[in-house]
DNA sequence: TTTCATTACGCAATCGATTAACCACCGCGG
DNA sequence: CCGCGGTGGTTAATCGATTGCGTAATGAAA
């Protein structure tokens, strides 16, 4: 029977199976596998000796198999909204890094904010026999999260709405075989952990910091009216209150676009005169703010001193360089794999991180009030 | 014996199999797959009666069965450097998208640059039967190649630097069971397939573009020395020779980082006085001299003219908006996967994608040579 | 009525790893 | 000499889907 083999130490094709080091060994592939899962019941030789020989032959253990057998894998499904968004990226980093650490590997699945994607990828991780999943960002609609849980998976979010309850009840019905109900519980794993950066508290980090630099007003550029607007929104009037500086103006765009938010910022600057400290909802905010007083002739930060949140990758890059309150990011995906599988890694509450200042060119001392910044620098 | 069932219609915890979907039936499990893959062997009364019960009772196959039993996966493997650099978002999504099209699952692995981490994420493939690999970016070394092919994959590069040679030929060798060896032949599918975007030609575009405006010299800031660096200077010197505009000086920053360009930059404009028309390696470049400009006082575009390659997802937020030449990152990612998934989707010849001019603000018609550029704006 | 296709489906092996249950062997105390 | 516990391993069942081969049923042809 003419069969396929590699010709060189890299096998091609074929795979190498747990039998073929069994068979080299002269063992069973029980002891194969007990000696590779570092069974107490192998002895170490024999150990050492299927270790030696896995390695020389490039054992690579199928993961579909194992899979099929113990009905887990090891696998922790990932839905985003799109990456690429500047803050993605960190975030990503910190799942599969510390993912790894479990020996655990992320499925990404970019749902581009279509409810008929964040579903496909729920059918797709259940067919891959996924059971936990983290849901990033704008995704993890309360239709995913429920029907997630219902399918018995354990969930993270990482900065959602929470508008989906911490505590979801699985109902599992312990029956016998004629169909009879023994006994209804309520499932304890069910439960949806929240892993997100303390949004109020980088609201208050950015006002405080124009506060310290000597602005006695402050402007809020407001983003979206999700979640964590609301509660940047928060930060920032609680901060000018503690400082007995209130109200202040917010400056409200009509939709949650560049443009938008630019001719809000436009418009500001028309009706008032240098200076101007302004707490952007995000970078993105603050970068539409930093095009609106550049096309007014404003300098920055002479004339208006912007701090944005986030700092994502083009934070950095902008012109000036933005001050902001970063994420962190990495760690609030590490956290979300923590949540999943580490033991006690998740409790009701939710696990909050704060942002750490990042000093940039955007903010500074305010000029004296007087028209000064109509006249170029230097 | 007691056994757990679930209570409502969504099932918890326990899988609905193709022998639950058979014993619902009458039929065997044999019967429910074919009927699932529309096998003409069975008929139209009982195919249309297992796809009614398979959607009543959710039945969704196990990922994993089908690939031990196919000894084949539906999946396609993504080494990216680092997903979030504003470039490989889209080429993310052309991967997903298509992938979908074909029924295929990409499996996304972050190399971040490491080797280390490309050899892991060969590994993981290799342990998922992944047969089906496309390397994006800087991702992709040779070894990483070199051992895919031989590990029997079907490779695809999108931008790579094409310093492996198309065509590898895996030998393998067909021997019967006494280990004698009947003939050694050349594997025909171990073909790495190049996709890539025209960078000559979107040097030359971008440079055509500073011409048609009315520049008479132009300077190029290089970003490395890979491949893509190369090419876009070429671009950038032919259209100038075509223009009869020779030689032009090039800017060639100490390294590949923002600071040093910028740097490069600044050390330019001070040696010159305005007009400057640009073309920058890349959109990160493009921004590090929108910086350098704005340092020194000079106004873009009126100044400076400055056109980018790539088009980020930042440059329409830089300020001013970058003028560019957009990849098709989308169809750059999809076709990567028609190479690896569509018949005759792959030849040895790379396949190449020209870029499109993005007019914004960050270029314009050169501004008076007499040293206007010192005064702000209105 | 017997024979032969044809249609429609069942049986059972298979993929590779895991694991419960079982067994051979060795040495030792009674 | 018998039995007993402990090592160190083996045997075989199992996970869920696929598929080559076998076969019952039906109708047509002989």
């Amino acid at each position: 029977m003419p069969y396929v083999t590699r010709a060189t130490p890299p096998p091609a094709g074929t795979r190498v199976t747990m039998k073929d080091v069994a068979a080299a060994l002269g063992v069973s592939t029980a002891t194969v596998s007990r000696a590779l899962q570092d069974d107490p019941a192998i002895s170490a030789a024999t150990k050492s000796a299927v270790l030696e020989v896995a390695q020389r032959v490039q054992y690579r253990p199928s993961a579909a198999a194992r899979r099929l057998r113990t009905q887990s894998a090891s696998l922790v499904g990932v839905v985003v909204q799109s990456v690429g968004d500047g803050y993605i990226g960190d975030v990503v980093l910190g799942i599969q890094g510390r993912a790894r650490e479990f020996g655990y590997q992320p499925l990404f699945f970019a749902a581009e904010g279509q409810p008929g994607l964040e579903s496909e990828a729920l059918d797709v991780f259940l067919s891959e026999h996924v059971t936990q999943l983290i849901a990033v960002s704008p995704t993890g609609k309360p239709q995913l999260l429920r029907r997630a849980v219902a399918e018995g998976m354990r969930v993270a979010v990482i900065n959602g709405d929470q508008s989906v309850p911490a505590r979801h009840f699985a109902e599992v019905a312990t029956g016998n075989a004629d169909g009879k109900i023994l006994k209804i519980e309520r499932a304890r794993n069910s439960l949806i952990c929240h892993i997100r950066f303390d949004d109020a508290a980088a609201g208050r980090l950015a006002t405080e910091y124009l506060i310290s630099l000597g602005h006695r007003t402050c402007v809020h550029l407001r983003g979206s009216n999700v979640r964590s607007g609301l509660l940047r929104l928060l930060g920032f009037r609680e901060a000018l209150t503690t400082a007995g500086m209130w109200p202040q103006p917010v400056l409200s765009p009509r939709a949650p676009v560049m443009q938008h938010r630019e001719d809000a910022v436009t418009q500001y600057l028309r009706a008032v005169s240098p200076p101007v400290a302004m707490v952007a909802y995000d970078d993105l905010c603050a970068m539409a703010a930093l095009r609106a007083a550049h096309r007014a002739g404003w300098r920055v930060p002479d004339d208006l001193s912007v701090v944005g949140i986030d700092d994502i990758q083009f934070a950095s890059y902008t012109n000036p360089g933005l001050t902001t309150v970063a994420q962190p990011k990495y760690e609030l995906g590490a956290l979300a794999v923590d949540a999943l599988l580490a033991d006690g890694g998740c409790d009701a509450r939710p696990r909050v991180l704060d942002g750490q200042l990042v000093i940039r060119e955007s903010a500074g001392p305010p000029s004296r009030p007087a028209g000064g910044g109509r006249e170029p620098r230097r």
